[in-house]
DNA sequence: TAGATTGTTAATCGATTAACAATC
DNA sequence: TAGATTGTTAATCGATTAACAATC
């Protein structure tokens, strides 16, 4: 398969997650223009990204919500488990682990880490709290390839550094700080004043300037 | 002044937040292509956003930190107040009202919601939580603006439906949901299992494939 | 079948980058 | 001054949308 854009996958993950949380009482198909409707988006955009991942419809009945729904499965890499690290047991970091075990998926959250020794040892929703000296160990222990990073800022690049250090492939970033990584390494950045802010300014000026999409991830 | 595109007002933010938090010791002023390369983009996109918002920079001496942090703050309507409800009182929610409580800034959270009556006038880091009955009276009486939901996906709708009601004009959605509202009501996805699944993707495939910006947001 | 919807290409649009004259 | 960096335009690049023949 073709490289596919960053924008496309953002899509992709959307779609499938539209697929599982919001599908429209005992419909079987769902049409590109429906599904396009529900995200603003383009109905050629919609069967433009199926495309790029080998999905068919068929005319006049539109495309099957089963088979789409494994076909992104499969693209998106999520028919495999992935090991996720969260780094900073503090309120945020706390509060991810309670809310991505509840919808326990393919993404399983298999170790904390925090500086604090109070909190080292210590089991939040079922996920072991270690000690960032383990990080290295750990991570090799139970196969963890992503991290979401909740330290202070200060804190941020330091942890990054031992987390690609301990061979982790991708970053989930929600410290307000520009961090440094090699390429290699992805990086998602979520930095939630950010967020808060782009809202700041458009409410405060005239809707019709809004110009683009009004997603991001994107 | 023109209008300026969302994926412009991502980056103004994000330069802001970086003036903020890593001035690099000592210094006053900063050339385009130093925050450039924090942010991994050309020195000409940083110069040509910051033309959008009017900023003047200096042939061999760069931009003045500081008056490039008021003109930004001027530009993101960031030198005002606006007031945040944070919608859905559970672990997440009651995890951003600590964060961003902790960093006090012109964006205030001044109520919180829950439909659980077990929450409802318990007060969360200094947040008072209100009924979901009461959200147009606390809206109008707090002078609210933004919304952050943080609601189970089946409530998600409903919520954002009684926010606009209540006359919000912006949201940050936390729900894996494809929200429904009004084109004036400005809209921020941030779905963090989207973010998951794209890191997923990108760990699980070459890096050589990864197209685009590591950002978004925005 | 006729009509609706797909798959796909071509056209458009907007965003990014390169280039360089102006400037301090 | 000479050289480095800005402001800004033009060129490039990629993403989105429109259009429509193929198809069920």
């Amino acid at each position: 398969m073709k490289p596919i854009s960053d924008k496309v996958i953002g899509r992709l993950a959307r779609y499938r997650t539209l697929l599982t949380e919001q599908v429209p009482e005992g419909r079987t198909h769902l049409f590109s223009y429906e599904i396009a409707a529900a995200m603003r988006l383009a109905d050629s955009q919609v069967r433009r990204d199926l495309m790029a991942v080998g999905t068919r419809g068929v005319p006049q009945h539109g495309y099957e919500i089963e088979a789409l729904k494994a076909r992104l499965d499969d693209a998106l890499a999520l028919d495999r488990a992935h090991g996720v690290a969260v780094v900073g047991a503090g309120d945020l970091g706390r509060a991810l682990i309670a809310f991505l075990e509840a919808r326990r998926t393919t993404l399983a959250i298999r170790a904390a880490f925090d500086v604090d020794p109070a909190k080292v040892n210590r089991v939040f929703s079922g996920v072991k709290c270690h000690a960032m000296a383990d990080l290295e160990k750990v991570v090799a222990a139970e196969g963890i390839t992503l991290a979401i990073l909740c330290v202070p800022a200060a804190a941020a690049q330091p942890a990054a550094d031992a987390l690609v250090h301990a061979g982790i492939r991708g970053v989930l970033n929600f410290a307000p700080v520009a961090l440094r990584l090699p390429v290699q390494v992805a990086l998602e950045e979520l930095v939630i004043t950010t967020y808060l802010e782009k809202l700041a300014y458009f409410t405060t000026h005239p809707a019709k300037e809004r110009r683009n999409g009004r997603h991001d991830a994107r």
